[in-house]
DNA sequence: CACAGCATTCACAACATTGTGAAGTTAAGG
DNA sequence: CCTTAACTTCACAATGTTGTGAATGCTGTG
């Protein structure tokens, strides 16, 4: 058996800074994709405020509108430090599960914006009228499936849980 | 039967703005979400540079970096206008299709990216690398659903367009 | 082959975004 | 009840983005 490859800090923060500034590129808020990478990457299963504020170089007020996107996307979990006046700030287990169930309502938006567009345009058939009305529909088709696809992830994620546990039980006897 | 609503100019031009607005808050290029939702809306097979220059009151260069825009992501294509020297723009048919599918290409980089997170994590077991993986798979996973979602989506457009077909038959007849 | 008509590139200016420092607010502990 | 330590709000400054006008390049045409 080879010795484990330990842990490349510099290589953690280039992955922190490289996915952060993809998710930026998406409409993400910098800094909240910077403080999401950096709680993903470390091993302490909460963080303080104070704590991502050093680690990113950043001022407390950056944080703060950072973790309150997070919280509002359901990313993130507030919790007081029992004995201190510090909030650490935790990332929730099915994080990606929830936050991708957040960005897909944002089909359901476009949809019902979409529909304004249908409207407006009366019902006289038109090219015009049959590309907003073919917008539409895909974006409800894409609404709609987003639920399969999020419980088909669940569903995978939960069958590789489950075989890791059988390999480590053969392992362990 | 009652008679038939017209095209509202004003509400047109107000839901072009809106999902323009929105598209943008995603990441997309603003200019270019108001040249795609524009031709979308207009009952012109295609419109030259000009055209859309004067509905959106813009200037010709705002025109020709929005449209390279459409062009890379595949939902534009252009078109010389014979017997003059305008380009003309028109959108592809399956552009939801084909933009859904570029898209979904994201998921791919990320997934990529992701797995660069990683290896710097080291071999050595750990809530970061837990985490780190789980993100990683989820990309990948919705990456590899992204075809299985695309097809069913042009399976009900297609059943649609048939039914659509069946009931103008009745009608005519 | 020169000109006319578009599209594009470039430098710039207006604008929006974003993080900082300082002041303000809240709550725990002496 | 006052002090202190944390989080937050606010105004501002730095920075990045985006569309404009002028200049340039390209292409078809007479």
């Amino acid at each position: 058996m080879s010795k484990p490859a330990e842990r490349d800090e510099q290589a953690v923060g280039q992955f922190v800074e490289n996915a952060a500034m993809t998710f930026a590129e998406w409409g993400f808020s910098r800094m909240a994709a910077r403080v999401l990478l950096t709680m993903t990457t470390s091993d302490e299963e909460a963080l303080t405020a104070a704590d991502l504020a050093e680690r990113l170089a950043v001022s407390p007020p950056a944080i703060s509108g950072a973790v309150r996107y997070l919280m509002q996307l359901g990313i993130v979990e507030r919790r007081p430090v029992p004995g201190s006046r510090r909030d650490s700030y935790r990332l929730r287990d099915d994080a990606w599960y929830v936050s991708a169930g957040t960005i897909g309502g944002v089909y359901q938006t476009l949809a019902d914006l979409t529909d304004d567009g249908v409207r407006a345009l009366g019902s006289e058939p038109s090219p015009a009228l049959d590309r907003v009305r073919d917008m539409r529909d895909f974006f409800r088709f894409v609404h709609d499936e987003m639920d399969g696809l999020l419980e088909r992830w669940r569903q995978s994620k939960k069958d590789r849980a489950t075989r890791d546990r059988a390999t480590k039980d053969r392992t362990d006897s």
